[in-house]
DNA sequence: TAGCGGACGGTAAACGATTACCCAGGACGC
DNA sequence: GCGTCCTGGGTAATCGTTTACCGTCCGCTA
């Protein structure tokens, strides 16, 4: 491969010469310019972005580390943050996670190897991983959960808030024994979103069960929880869930809406699709992207700038899942 | 951040012992190696990925560029093409072109000039872009589409023959006008799939429209299509585009399966929950990221071996949206 | 005891860019 | 005509690793 020396050898200059040429950065004879330039295209040159980072100290790439990118609320936030990254030249590497410490632990070595600008993360659990790029001076934007000590800049979503709203909503409509099925003890979402729910129904009433934010994992114990404990509604974490819930539905012979409420949390695509519509409550995901990456980008701009947290709010989507047949 | 010097300075010894140490490539006495590690883990020592790259010649990281991150199809591949990836101890970054050759370049620039090891590419187009990788000696392998010229690695599935029996099903259950909702032209999977469609029922009987591969095109032309040609069954070219369709139904409140026969591309996790359930032509996504990431390792590996074509099969799942009530 | 080989670890040369520093030469003012 | 300033462009240092090469020391054999 073509390196700066070549061209430089080839349009007989010096390879501060070539550089400064192809940087544009110092003024160059345009008539050298050209020569560079021609001799540039003709070698097929492309500059060595590592020997240049290295020289440089830094690079103009971001990291995003999601924990599942099957999950669309994810997949959006990914396209908030490119969006944004794209206007002010940075690319954007999605890693996945798979809610997984070790593979977050990993991919956040290999951002602090290849020194990206910066870092975007949902992050698993109790990180402690996060401590590591801070210590190192990495700036990192949290996004959907917040970081274990709450310090440093976060995009959040107002979840809690949000599920004792679907809940009372639930309970408004004329439900009575309101039920909920969420994420796995220690992600944040998941406990969040239960307490929501808490806060509405009263511990004492409290009808949950927890799993693996999965369909599979969704479908067993909502089985569980409706033989159990017979609710009359639910409340779903997150769409990936839900998918698992309307199965078990299926299975049980329910129909959402007039034998069971229920109300999910994500506007995936296809909740309008199915009959009775899902209602659900709807996450600005792409906006959560976009906040993210205007707020990290705005900290390798100033790394001294305070930490802020953006709380965005969720949207009740009332369809007729959640309402009883007049 | 700490540099090998530093790590060296504190443990009393060379940059190369330290460099040893940390990589086992040579023996270096006991002590000495903890000591040196005792130096490294105080000191909060990451190498720096960029000058060890840039020495090395060489990266751990494979690029995936992808159409669009919200396709299932495509999170799928990724989660292959990671899988695989990982055990090899290669990490996989994720690049989003949207279906935009520009997007596309930009990216593969990237990857050009961070050097990594490796691209798995779904090409956009026609794309000329490929070239600029290949005549570099970066390894590529594409996926989904076949590369403009058909040279080098690809992992392909047999779009047009499942499209081709997935028309033919919905003719043996007794439809007569059968119709078909596909992707761009010169999005060669939309091609395929339109292909193999007429391949079945005929030039003279083709009852078609193109759209995006967006749910928001897709239902416009179904429109469209329902209201001037009347067909009695569709084929349908991904699962994005089956929620448009299927609005559109909704729309002329016509019932898939008995109205209207629907068969899809994509096996969709909410593809089940509708009612009646939605026939699919399910296409083997997380066996083609795996097949792809070995072949591109393998490539790596070897340079001069053989280029391949891999072609796998899709199934055609059949459910009530392709059959007429008893 | 001399000679030899192996193991360990230091020195310094890469890798390929950017850029601080310096020098030559032309323009200009006095 | 001489000093000064400015401009364009070359030389070489630098970023932080890895690794080729070499010297030293130790133990073993003849």
């Amino acid at each position: 491969m073509a390196t700066i020396s070549d061209v430089a050898a080839r349009a007989g200059v010096s390879t501060a010469t070539v550089s400064r040429a192809l940087n544009g950065k110092s003024t160059v004879d345009p008539a050298l310019a050209a020569r560079v330039q021609e001799a540039a295209t003709e070698l097929g040159y492309h500059p060595n972005g590592l020997a240049r980072n290295l020289r440089r100290q830094e690079t103009a790439v971001l990291a995003l580390i999601i924990s599942d990118v099957e999950n669309p609320f994810f997949t959006a936030i990914a396209r908030g943050v490119e969006d944004l990254a794209q206007t002010s030249g940075y690319s954007v590497v999605l890693c996945n996670s798979d809610e997984n410490m070790d593979k977050e632990r990993r991919y956040i070595d290999v951002a602090l190897q290849e020194r990206v600008a910066g870092v975007v993360l949902s992050p698993t659990g109790r990180s402690t991983n996060v401590d590591r790029l801070r210590a190192l001076g990495t700036p990192v934007v949290a996004v959907d959960r917040p970081l274990p000590d709450a310090t440093g800049d976060q995009v959040l979503v107002d979840t809690r808030l949000a599920a004792g709203n679907a809940t009372r909503h639930l309970l408004d409509g004329g439900y009575r024994r309101v039920g909920c099925v969420t994420g796995p003890a220690g992600v944040r979402t998941a406990d969040d979103r239960l307490a929501g729910y808490l806060d509405v129904v009263g511990e004492e009433n409290a009808l949950y069960r927890r799993a693996e934010y999965r369909a599979a994992g969704a479908k067993t114990v909502t089985l569980d929880l409706l033989d159990e404990a017979h609710p009359d509604a639910l409340l779903v974490a997150n769409s990936t869930m839900a998918i698992g819930v309307l199965e078990a539905l299926a299975e049980r012979g329910l129909r959402s809406g007039r034998d069971i409420g229920i109300v999910s949390f994500d506007d995936a695509p296809w909740t309008t699709l199915i009959d009775p519509p899902l209602t659900v409550v709807a996450q600005p995901a792409y906006e959560v992207g976009k906040a993210a990456a205007g707020l990290l980008l705005a900290r390798i701009a100033d790394s001294t700038r305070e930490a802020t947290t953006t709380t965005l709010q969720a949207q009740l989507i009332v369809r007729r899942s959640s309402r009883k047949p007049d």
